[in-house]
DNA sequence: ATACAATAGCGGCCTAGGCAGATATATCTG
DNA sequence: CAGATATATCTGCCTAGGCCGCTATTGTAT
C-alpha cells in the first residue's frame, strides 16, 4: 500500500537514496572549495567536517559538553573526541573541565573560532542557494518538508 | 533573485543541507542494520558502502574496470583499489588483467556476489521505501526532480 | 554506607574517502 | 623511432566515522 519502488522496476542509479548520497557529497565538496578559496578560512586549514561542528558550537550558544553536540549531530563520542583534538590544536576551540561535575568538559570556541563563524556562515549560506538554483520558496519548502518526513521515518 | 535562504534568517539546523546529510546517514545505518539482520548477508559481513559498489557492479553489467565504477559512483581512485581489495578478500569481487590493454583490470562479480545481488536489491528497495512512507508517487517524483536539478547545480 | 548502575570522555581497531606521488602501460606528436 | 602526454592502478598519508571496551565520576537503590 503506497510503495514508491518495486523490486522489479527498482534502478539503483536513479533511486532517491542514490541520488541524495551523491548531492551531499557533492555539496560537502563545494564547502570544502569555497574554504580552500577564502584568504582568512583556508589559513585555519578548516574542513567542511569541522565547519559543521564548529558552526553548531558558535551558533547555539557556547558552554556545550561533546555529548551535547554529538546528540545534536546524531555523531560518535570516539569520533567527536578526536574531531575536538583537531579543532583544539588549531587554536578553534578550548576544552574546560567543568567544576561541578567533573565527568564533564565544556567546549568554547576560542576568539578565533568566534571570528571566524560570521565568513562561515555566509559560505554555508552561498553554496546551499547555489545548489537550490531554480527552486522557488515553495519548491524550497517542500524539499524541506520531505527530508523531515524521511528523517521521522527513520524512527 | 529567488535566493533560498539570508544570512540573517539563516538557521543551520533547519537548512536543507544539514537535513539531506542527516537523512543519508540514517538511510546507510538503517541498510547496515537489515545487512547484519539477515542470515545470509551478514554471514558476508558487507557494509552498506560495499552493497553500493557490489550493486553497480552486478547490476550494470559485469567487465566493468575500476575507473568506470569511479566515473559513476564519483568515487576516489585509491579508495576505490581498497575497496576492491576487501570486497576480493571476501569472495565477493574477481581482478582479471585485460590482456589487450595491460594497464585495465577487469571486475568481475563472483557466483556468490551474484547469489547475494537479488536479497540486496530487496532491501534497498524495502529502506528507501520505509524512508519513504506517506509520501505519493507525485511527491517522490517532484523530490527526485529537486535532487537531480541540485545535481545539476553542482555542475 | 556499600554495591550497582548510569554518564562523560578517551583510546584502539576497523572501514572509509580525498589527495598527491609513483609506476606501468598506451597513445599521441614530432 | 624518441619523447611527451594521457590513462589505470596502486600506495602512503591525512581526515573522518562507527563500535567496543576502559576509566573516572556521579547518581541510585538496598
Amino acid at each position: 500500500m503506497g510503495n514508491i519502488y518495486d523490486v522489479r522496476t527498482y534502478e539503483p542509479s536513479q533511486s532517491i537514496g542514490y541520488l541524495m548520497t551523491r548531492v551531499k557529497v557533492e555539496m560537502l565538496a563545494a564547502l570544502d572549495r569555497e574554504l580552500a578559496a577564502d584568504p582568512h578560512l583556508s589559513a585555519l586549514g578548516v574542513t567542511s567536517a569541522q565547519f559543521i561542528v564548529l558552526v553548531r558550537l558558535v551558533g547555539t550558544g557556547n558552554r556545550k559538553s561533546a555529548t551535547d553536540l554529538c546528540k545534536e549531530l546524531s555523531y560518535d563520542a570516539g569520533a567527536m573526541t578526536r574531531m575536538i583534538d583537531r579543532l583544539e590544536k588549531k587554536g578553534l576551540v578550548r576544552r574546560m573541565r567543568c567544576m561541578k561535575d567533573r565527568r564533564l568538559i565544556y567546549l568554547e570556541a576560542t576568539d578565533e573560532g568566534r571570528a571566524a563563524y560570521p565568513r562561515m556562515l555566509e559560505m554555508s549560506v552561498a553554496v546551499q542557494n547555489r545548489f537550490l538554483r531554480g527552486l522557488g520558496q515553495e519548491d524550497a519548502q517542500k524539499l524541506k518538508g520531505y527530508l523531515t518526513r524521511m528523517l521521522h521515518n527513520a524512527g
